[in-house]
DNA sequence: TAGATTGTTAATCGATTAACAATC
DNA sequence: TAGATTGTTAATCGATTAACAATC
């Protein structure tokens, strides 16, 4: 069952949308289904789907298909969340705000154990029930209580420095919301970056393309 | 010079990051680079990234390289920062806030002209200087001033039926922040989603599995 | 049982890498 | 000129799709 030797991140990234793809199914009472509906729901091949699954084990049964519930289940346990992961907030600014207040962490599996900022005056408070400590206790918080990843919401100046000190203090994985690319120094730690500005930019790109290629269509025109 | 007819979604999601790291090579005073030492810098062949230059034209010089300047431009170019592009949110609980407040959109050549939402407390108010108006004005509004792209910062129950209002209004591209895989009723209307629940079960996967193949390592020792 | 659908191998397709003539 | 590096075609590699026996 584990062969997983080598999964490419192609099937890596798709697995959080399968994820979040059941999930839904899930809660609209969906009890089974084919790879075939869940590829034209998500506008995938069913042998893709079969493919991916192929990588971690086999999950459906034949004639039957693939039983919702079990099935999220099964990629929830390798995606790890079950692993009971932590984070922590770096910055509390506009960004690591409102993440800490809107975002879920523990339906992904995280717990939000504390934030960290310099500013003096939310220095001290809470976020939606969340401490704020000043970021000097950071290294001291790390060691007395598991860090699994470091969330990056501090400016771009500030963006390296920090993540070094995370690093250092021996989190697994930084969740990068700068615009820096951040150099890690120490081997199997992991960046995953949300480059809003690179989000942006692809927007940008495809309704720019569009509008060329309608222009081109109707130089086409008789 | 215009063989972009089917550039690959590969290719084009490295644009934004040929573009962030010409500006940073930029700012750092460098003028010229090869596709060799860029290719380091960004952890790509140097063959990929000319191969990538190849879909669009032809921007180097045998024997010297690049222009970093001019080689920003071109990019930026095709990417599209120079068409006027602008957007509207809809939404300003505490993310559409945030990337109000934070976000440069007019470095990523686009011009932020209005925010909707439904709450009188914030209706009629500016944030950054940036007016909100009541969500029922959206048509309106988008009749009067050319939007290129919505920002989706609302709840994910109001996600759909406000990107239906966009969409049908005219905009031509959805940003979608929600965590709803949104429908899109018309063609040559494109979505771009940033999803954080997607990014952080991915880094929740890289960091249980380096733990796996670390537990795996030692297993294997004698 | 017959029909459906999986798991899994093989074939195809597309993206990345290598190679090298052109040329600055 | 000699050295460097591009533009571009060809070779390789990997990911997606197709096919089909196994089996529920």
């Amino acid at each position: 069952m584990k062969r997983n030797a080598k999964v490419s991140t192609a099937v890596i990234r798709r697995l959080p949308r399968y994820y979040r793809h059941l999930s839904e199914l899930q809660r609209a009472g969906v009890v089974r289904i084919s790879s075939s509906a869940l590829g034209k729901s998500m506008g995938l091949t069913a042998s893709q789907i079969r493919q991916d699954l192929f990588c971690f084990g086999e999950f459906g049964q034949q004639g039957y298909g693939y039983k919702v519930d079990s099935l999220k289940e099964e990629i929830g346990e390798i995606l790890g969340i079950n692993r009971g992961h932590t984070v922590v907030v770096m910055g509390t600014g506009n960004l690591g705000r409102a993440i800490i207040q809107n975002f879920q962490f523990s339906s992904n599996g995280f717990r939000l154990l504390a934030a960290f900022d310099v500013n003096p005056q939310v220095v001290g408070t809470k976020i939606a029930g969340v401490p704020v400590y000043h970021a000097d206790e950071l290294e001291a918080f790390v060691a007395a209580h598991p860090v699994s990843v470091g969330m990056l919401t501090v400016s771009i100046s500030a963006a390296q420095s920090v993540c070094d000190r995370l690093v250092n203090a021996g989190v697994r994985g930084i969740w990068n919301f700068t615009n820096h690319e951040l150099a890690i120094s120490r081997e199997n730690v992991v960046v995953e970056s949300v480059h809003f500005s690179d989000s942006l930019l692809t927007l940008s790109y495809l309704i720019s393309q569009q509008g060329e290629t309608a222009e081109e269509r109707e130089e086409e025109l008789p």
